[in-house]
Parts: C-alpha cells; structure tokens; sequence
RNA sequence: GCCGGGAUGGUGGAAUAGGUAGACACGCAAGACUUAAAAUCUUGUGGCUUCACGGCCGUGCGGGUUCGAUUCCCGCUCCUGGUACCA
C-alpha cells in the first residue's frame, strides 16, 4: 500500500458519500444557506464531453467550500428531458422518446457520478416527468387566471376582474390587454354571451390563444419562439423559418416587461447579459401622435420617441403589411403603390433584412395633417418600417434621423432643421440642443420641448406620452410531441382549464411522432385524447409547451422535488431563496434567463413565492471549444501505364509530419528530404501494386485529414493506435522528424465529424476524476473561451502525486508527524490558505490550483509531514480534488467525512516578514535589489539604495535629480 | 452600423486602489538514476547581444499622463459574443 491508487479511492469515497447522504440538504434555519445551482443539462444522446462539466466542476468547489465555511449548501442537479431532438429521433425510429431520455439520462447521471460531484441526488428533478409537469400545468392554470393590473402593478386573480366588469365594464381598468380591445359598460358585458364573456377574458389572461404572427419551421413541423430562431433559421437544427399567422398560445411576458428591466438592477449579473436583456425588453420612452387624414375619417397613429422635432416632420411612412396603407391609396397613384406593396410583403424578412441599403418605397397619394402647425404631409409606404413595432407607422423627420434622412434625400423630399446645429454632414439626431422653427415649442431645449408637447398632446386629445417595448409577446405552444400537454380542452371553440384534480394531464400515447394527414400536430393521432366533464366530453388541446415551460421554475422544485400536493412547500422555497450561484452559458440571456424571472415574478405576485429574482449571482463560463488534430497525407496519385480499366490500385499511405509538411508547404524542403517523402511513396506502391507499370511520383502534394484527438497525444500521433484506427491505415508509412510524428492543430466547435471530442471517462481512466477537476479548473479562468488541450494535464496528475507523497514516506507508507511546524511551513500553507479564500470570492479558480502547487512544491522542499500543516492542507485541496482529500482524511485518522469538518482559519501572523527585498530602480527601470528591514524609516531606505553599489555605478558621481520610496514596495531613483 | 468581451513567451495562463512583467504548469534542452526505456529528481528556458559581468528591446499598433503604465487617458488594428431598418 502505498501507490496514489485514484480507481480505488475514487470509487471508495463515491460510494461511501452516495450511502451516507453526504450532500443530502435540509432546511436548517440555524444555519446561513447557500443554493448553489447549474443549468441544467438536455440529457443528449452524446452524453457528456469535457465542456459540459467545466461550469460544475466550478458550482461544486464554490460548495463545497461554502459547506467547509459552515453554511447550508443545496446543490442540486436534474435533467430538461423534454426537447427536440428525443423527439427527431424517435420519429426517425419509431423508439418512444420517454425510453430514449430515459437511456440518455442513465448514461449521464453516471458520467456525472464519476466526477464526484456534491449533488444532493434526492432532489433530482425531471420536467419530462408526470410528477414534475403536473406543476408546470399547474403554473400555466395560475397564469391563465391571472391578469396584469397596472394600477396594482401586478398580477391579480382574473375573477376580481370579472368582478369588477359587472359593475363598472372595462373603461376605468388599467390592465394589460390586447390593444384592439374594445372599451364595454357594465351593461354590455352583463349582456355578453358566455362565449363572448371568455373571448374578452382572453385579451386579459397572462396566457391566452390568440391569432398571432409566429416564426413557423416546416422542416420542424412547429412554430419557434423568437429566442429560437437565429437568422432566420431554427437554432435547432438550422432549418429555414418563416413567420405566418396562426391560432397560438401565447404569454403575456410584455406585462412584465418594466418590471424585468428594474430588477436587472439588483442583481449580480454580467454585465453584457444584463444588457442583451435591456436591448431585448427594448424600452422606448415616447409619445403617441395621432395623424388625420386629409378629406378623409381615417387617423394615423405613430409612436415616436422624437417629438421634440415633431415640426420638422415632412412626411409619414407606413409599413407595407398594414391595411390603412392600402386604403389610402389614391386613385392616381395606384399602379405604383400597389405594385410596390406587393413587392415588398412578399419580400421574405431575410431578405429584408439582409438588404438594408437599398432604399424604397412609394407614395400613396394621401396626405396627412400636422396637428402642431397643421401642414399637410405626403403619406409614404416604406419597408423600412416594420409593422411589429409600434404603430408599424413613423413620423419621418428626415433632419434629425438616418434613416428618413436617407429615405428624403433618395425620394427627393423635403428636409427641414428643428434642432440648433450643423447640417453639413446630413443628418443628425442631437442628443442635446435648442428647438428651432417649431412654433410654440422654439427655443426651448430638447427636453423641455418634449414635455410641452406631449402636454400639448394631451390637451388636444391628439395623442400621449407612451412608453413601447420592443419584447413580444412569448409563444407559448409547440406542435410537437415530446413536450407537457396544455390542461386545456375546448368547449365551442373557445379554451377552457381542466380540473385542477385532474392534473397532470399525461401526455398521450401515439402510433407515430408525426403530424396527421390533415396537419394536426402528434397529439391529434392520440385516441381518446378528450375531456370528459359532467356536460360532456371535449377535444383536449393538440400542441404543447414549448422547451423552455419546465426549466422556467426547476430551481423551486429543487427545494421539495418530492411534494405531491403543491409545486414546493413555501416554508422550503422561503428557506432556500433566490440561488445564490448560478452557473451555466451566456446564451441563454434572452430565453431561459429571462422566462425564469418573468414566472418567479408571476409566483411572487400570486403569493406562493416570496423572491421576485430567482438567480441573485451568475457567472457565464465560457464555452471549451475542441481542439483537432491534423495528419497530412501524400497525395498518391500517379500515372499507372495499364489497359486495364477495371484497375483499383492499392494507394499508398504516407503521412507526413507537420515541421516537414511546413517546409513543403513553404517551398524550404531540402531535394534531400523531398526525395525521402517522394521514395517512400514509390517503393510502397511498388510493394502494394507488384508488377504494375508506373511513372514514379515526382511532386508533393498533401491534403489535411483529421485524426482522432484520443491517439494524439501532446501533438505527437501514437503510430500503433493509428494504424488501427481503420484499417485502410494499417500499412501506413510515415515521414518523421526527430524520430516523432507530430500533428498539426486548430481550435474548432468540439463535434464528432472533426474527430476532437473528448470524454470526460476517458481522463478518468487516465488520470482520475480528481485531476479531471483541478485541470479543467487549471486551464484558464472560468468565464473564458479556450480550446480543450491536453498538453499540460500531466502537471496536475503530478501534483496530486506530490501532494499523496507528502503524507507518505520514501517508502510508501502514511508517515506523519506531530512534531511542532516551523515557520516557513506555516507561511506556505497559509499563503495558500490566505489565497483561496480571495479566490472564492473572486471565482479565480486557476489560481487557486497554481496556489496549492506552489504550497505543495515549498512543503515537498521542506521535508515537511507534519499534522498541523497537512491536516489543514487536506481540507483546503477538498473543494477541488474531495477523493484524495478524504483519503488522506482518513489515513489521518478521521472517521467522518472532511465535509464536516470546517475551514481552517487563516492567521495573518503567518505571513508577517521582518525585512523586504527591496528592488531598486533607477529611471523607473529595475537594476538592484537590497534586502532591508521593514521597520526602516523612508530616510534609512534612502540612505541604503544610495550606498548600493549598483545604484553608486549608475548615479556616477552625480546626486539624484529625485527619489521615490514607498517603503514596503518600492525605490525608484531618477537621475 | 450599434452594444459587450478580448489581444501578455513556443503553449495554457499569472500579475491591474499604477510599483520587480512572465507566477504556476506544459513543452523544450542539459544532467542524475537505469543495461535500457518509462517514471522520478536536479538545472536552465521571453527575444537580441555579450566569453562573462552586463546592456538593449519587449504585454496587438500609435500617441499621452506619470519618478514609474500590462494596469489610467486619447486614437486605431485584429479576433470574438450579442443585436440588427425598433421610429
């Protein structure tokens, strides 16, 4: 006994945790708590390579450590098992996906296992799982039953709106509602039909069925949400979208929308994440302005965040999709106009959108009237508005706006300055500056002129201060299979809940995964997928939730994943809290992220919560990229003299390595060498093609081919395991330099097709889960990008080596003594001590393991294997390699985990030094050190740099012109 | 275009209330042990120059502030993430 054996220990302390509950967590209010959450994972079918545990890993050591500080840690972990791609493949073999998930997440929460992980596993959530979704229902019930009260500034039980229509209809409610939603008395809405009753509610609901312009994806068969959909294509897949109206729930996110903008601001967020959400939500602060149309009823309304410079207005532009556009062409105009619409609607939003040059438009003949001077203004139709934002109409100022500025100049329309300045480079929107040429509001600066006229607005009842978002509302509904049934069923057309009783609602079986004939989605192949109810029975809703419905609320059901009669017991969820870390990718920012605390907002007004942000900390990490190798093969085509056409050659295959292949790629290749890679291919094809009559090859060419990262190793190619890579390779020949064959590399998306995926099993084998850990930390700081490379894992494995034999002597056995320590020995370990603990709040973890390096390669110097030191530095290194960690704990003598034990306290005395070697600098350059005592005074510090010879040689006789000391740090002394 | 993040040896990276640039590790080179190899250990290792002592240059580029700048300011280049006619 005496070897770091890391398969026994590893395997010895996983299982002992797993029988002992190590990381079971419990409410314990006598004790401050720590959630310490990752994203979590879409158990693929791929299982789990190195990227993906990179962010754990991180989660882990911050918990395990917070746990050694004495606080509560919740650690806990579970699969987003419903999505796509379970579902692509079980349409392709017919396999349910609940099997396929079911297999995947096995291999992964095995894979997870082996790293060692702290996760309480009792908590373990699935969101494909009945017992889970039947909260996701529960939560989409709640919202259904909700509106947004704008005077309460939250959500309230739609029954109070109900309640409050009968008595005094829509007119004095200030809620959050569809923006045609007609105003009712009480009279009209006691007169409304039931079905009427509903269809009203529905523009109220925070979740609602709606007609409504979605991104659809044919190849998909299902609509995306905007977050899904990346250039046009589905960020899934890659497959092309197109947006189309349909029939679709919706949430009522927009509600929320001020109130996710705020709450950005207390919380410890990176800052590009919090800004891709305030550019996402998109809030305009503005004024609608109401347009007439000249002989004519019909009113433009536009919004503008400008009206300022509403003077210098000389035309409005129209978006082509709308319908007042249409009608207010005029008789003259017509051919144009609607040629030009029909143009311009059936160009795709790609198109539109990667076009943004060209310039056009069309008149619609119709003018509009400036309610401020009463001028009459050309009505445009332009593509460059669009008819989702807003209004889908401006009021073009070409003056102080790019783009009408553009659109004026190309169209030759009139350009008229209302903001002191220069026009000489075109346009300019004037941040700040004095009105001019605008009647009442001239001379006044900007944003004075901006509040008289929005009070001038007001007056008139021509139109009002408006704030617009450009956040949509979130699609709700997936026509897919693999996803939480919607607890809805129809009852004369219209969407009805079903019984709270009856949830969940489980999702159907079906006999494909496909749409039906008539283009339903998978659901509609169910049988008997109805609703029965005392009056009768009713078709259930045919799509499903869309992937980001579970994960929005998982960090609650962490708290009480087993609890059956409510989606987490509130004692449990007010114990625990917001997630005090929350690790996972960046590009979640505008779905997950925001979706997650759009619900918690929703649950806290409903009262069932009692935090309104759910993750208070984030760290993005970055993403580990792959890191493939390269071989460069001859290309061995030479002439053959043969008749025989039917003649397949046995091509020969010669690799070259990458410092020869450079040479020849750069034309430095000696004849020498060229003859040597030219002679090889000959001679093999000899060998191969015997009695074959051929022109010998006579110039290089080589083509790149990726080669399995797994038999590379530190660039240099294992020949052996090459050759059996595939078995046209088993004869292959190779060029070498000094006596290797050395790959080439470059840093790629780590995909299979490029042979550069590296399992996290595959280094365990190796080396063990405990350098796994502390190497993926070593690599680099956390929320970096960086290629995966193995090259300097060994410099791990040796450490932990080190650190096991500092505990052991020469011959192998524990060896520790209780001798006092010296001084240097209490320095270097609370150097380390001192340095991890900044680490943890700085989440340096690279530091870190450089710091416990450097302590063990100062203790292995000393000799030193005494208790006091390597008790403690047992503890330190636990967060980052806990098996060896309590190996060495229990060698120590310890019965009970090092978990339980607590962090060692660091002393500042330690690290107290008497003298400093000061480096010397002259001219700001450093050319001598002294050593002198830190109780010197800056005179004394003085005196001796000057005595220095160094500094003697360089002064040459002459004073100094200046000297600098700050004591403690630094002498500087300029001549 | 706009909004973020970044650029340091052969490599991954360290050091920013301005104060010894290159910690730690890989790789490489030399040596020890060994019949040999592996493993391990020791030493060296930014570039140029010098027998050596030493000197000069050096943190993407160009300026500036300062006794002193990887760090602060101004102007660029390149890479990278997000977003895209949002009125």
């Amino acid at each position: 006994m005496a070897e770091y054996t890391f398969k026994e220990i590893e395997k010895k302390w996983q299982a002992y945790w797993e029988k002992n509950q190590t990381f079971l967590a419990k409410v314990n209010p006598d004790k401050p708590k720590f959630y310490s959450l990752d994203m979590f994972p879409y158990p693929s079918g791929a299982g789990l390579h190195v990227g993906h545990p990179l962010g754990y890993i991180a989660s882990d050591i911050v918990s395990r450590f917070k746990k050694l500080k004495g606080f509560n840690v919740l650690h806990p972990m579970g699969y987003d098992s419903f999505g796509l791609p379970a579902e692509q493949y079980a349409i392709q073999t017919g396999q349910h996906p609940a099997i396929t998930t079911e297999q995947n997440i096995a291999r992964y929460t095995e894979q997870l296992k082996n790293i060692g992980f702290a996760f309480d596993w009792s908590k373990e959530v699935r969101t494909s799982d009945p017992s889970y979704y039947k909260w996701t229902q529960w939560i989409f019930m709640q919202l259904f039953n909700s509106y947004y009260d704008q005077d309460a500034d939250k959500a309230l039980p739609i029954d109070s709106l109900v309640e409050r229509f009968e008595v005094e209809g829509n007119s004095q409610v200030k809620a959050v509602c569809d923006d045609e939603t007609p105003i009712f008395s009480a009279n009209d809405w006691n007169a409304f039909s039931e079905k009427e009753k509903q269809e009203m509610l529905l523009k109220y609901r925070l979740t609602f069925l709606a007609e409504t312009t979605v991104n659809w994806c044919a190849a998909l068969g299902t609509v995306l949400s905007n977050d899904e959909v990346k250039d046009g294509f589905s960020e899934r897949g890659g497959h092309p979208v197109e947006r189309k109206k349909m029939m679709q729930w919706s949430m009522r996110i927009t509600a929320y929308a001020d109130r996710l903008l705020k709450g950005l601001d207390k919380i410890d967020w990176s800052e590009p994440v919090k800004e891709m959400q305030r550019n996402w939500i998109g809030k305009s602060i503005g004024a609608e302005v109401i347009f007439k149309v000249k002989d004519s009823d019909e009113t433009i309304k536009v919004f503008t965040t400008r009206v300022d410079t509403i003077y210098g207005v000389t035309y409005l532009a129209l978006a082509p999709e709308s319908d007042l556009a249409a009608s207010l062409i005029t008789e003259d105009q017509r051919e144009t106009a609607e040629a030009y619409i029909e143009v311009a609607k059936n160009r795709s939003e790609r198109e539109r959108m990667s076009d943004v040059k060209t310039i056009s438009g069309a008149f619609t003949g119709s003018y509009a009237i400036n309610p401020f001077n009463g001028e009459e203004i050309q009505i445009w139709v332009a593509d460059y508005v669009l008819a989702g934002y807003g209004t889908g109409a401006v009021m073009a100022v070409p003056a102080h706006d790019e783009r009408d500025y553009n659109f004026a100049k190309h169209f030759g329309l009139e350009i008229r300055q209302v903001i002191e300045g220069s026009m000489e480079e075109g346009s300019f929107p004037g941040k700040n500056g004095f009105i001019i040429n605008s009647g009442f509001i001239s001379n006044m600066y900007m944003k004075e002129a901006m509040t008289k006229a929005i009070e001038f607005l007001e007056e008139k009842g021509i139109g009002k201060g408006k704030i617009q978002y450009r956040m949509r509302d979130a699609i709700f509904t997936r026509q897919r299979y693999w996803g939480e049934p919607l607890p809805v069923y129809f009852k004369d057309g219209l969407p009805y809940l079903v019984d709270e009783k009856d949830l969940p609602l489980v999702l159907p079986e079906v006999d494909k995964y496909l749409p039906t004939e008539d283009g339903e989605p998978p659901l509609g192949r169910a049988k008997d997928w109805t609703y029965k109810t005392s009056e009768g029975e009713y078709p259930l809703e045919l799509s499903t939730m869309p992937g980001w419905a579970g994960s929005s609320w998982y960090f609650f059901r962490y708290t009480d994943s087993q609890n059956d009669s409510v989606f987490a017991d509130q004692t449990k969820t007010d114990y625990w809290g917001s997630v005090d870390l929350y690790i996972g990718g960046s590009e979640h920012a505008t779905g997950h992220l925001l979706y997650s605390r759009f619900w918690t907002k929703f649950l806290y007004d409903l009262g069932v919560v009692s935090i309104d942000e759910p993750f208070q900390k984030m760290i993005n990490q970055g993403m580990i990229q792959g890191r493939s190798n390269f071989v460069y093969r001859v290309f061995p085509k030479l002439i053959i003299h043969t008749d025989d056409e039917n003649l397949k050659p046995n091509w020969p295959q010669v690799f070259v390595s990458k410092g020869k292949r450079d040479k020849v790629i750069n034309g430095e290749i000696s004849d020498f060498e060229k003859n040597e890679i030219l002679d090889l291919v000959n001679t093999k094809f000899i060998e191969l093609n015997p009695g074959i009559d051929f022109e010998p090859l006579s110039e290089i060419k080589l083509s790149d081919i990726h080669v399995d990262v797994n038999i590379v190793y530190n660039d240099q190619l294992n020949l052996e395991k090459f050759k059996a890579w595939r078995p046209d390779l088993a004869d292959a020949e190779f060029i070498l330099e000094d006596g290797k064959y050395i790959c080439g590399a470059e840093v790629e998306k780590m995909s299979k097709s490029k042979y550069n995926v590296v399992n996290p099993d595959d280094i365990i084998e190796k080396y063990g889960a405990d350098t796994l850990r502390l190497y993926e930390m070593f690599l680099g700081p956390l929320e970096q990008f960086k290629p995966w490379n193995t090259n300097g894992i060994d410099g791990v494995f040796k450490f932990l080596r080190k650190l096991w034999n500092l505990y052991h002597n020469n011959k192998g056995e524990f060896q520790v003594s209780d001798a006092e320590p010296s001084k240097e020995e209490y320095k270097a370990l609370h150097k380390a001590i001192k340095k991890m603990e900044e680490d943890m709040t700085n989440f340096s973890f690279n530091t870190s393991v450089s710091s416990f390096m450097i302590c063990v390669n100062e203790l292995s110097g000393l000799k030193s294997n005494k208790r006091k030191i390597l008790e403690p530095l047992a503890i330190l290194v636990s967060p980052y390699a806990p098996h060896i960690a309590e190996e060495l704990w229990s060698l120590l003598g310890h019965t009970t985990s090092i978990t339980e034990t607590s962090f060692p306290a660091f002393d500042e005395s330690y690290l107290k030094e008497s003298a400093f070697e000061y480096p010397v600098m002259i001219n700001g350059k450093m050319r001598a050190k002294i050593n002198l005592d830190l109780s010197l005074s800056k005179e004394e510090i003085e005196k001796a740099a000057l005595a220095d010879e160094i500094v003697q040689k360089w002064l040459d006789g002459k004073s100094p012109k200046k000297m600098i000391v700050v004591p403690g740090k630094i002498v500087n002394v300029v001549i």
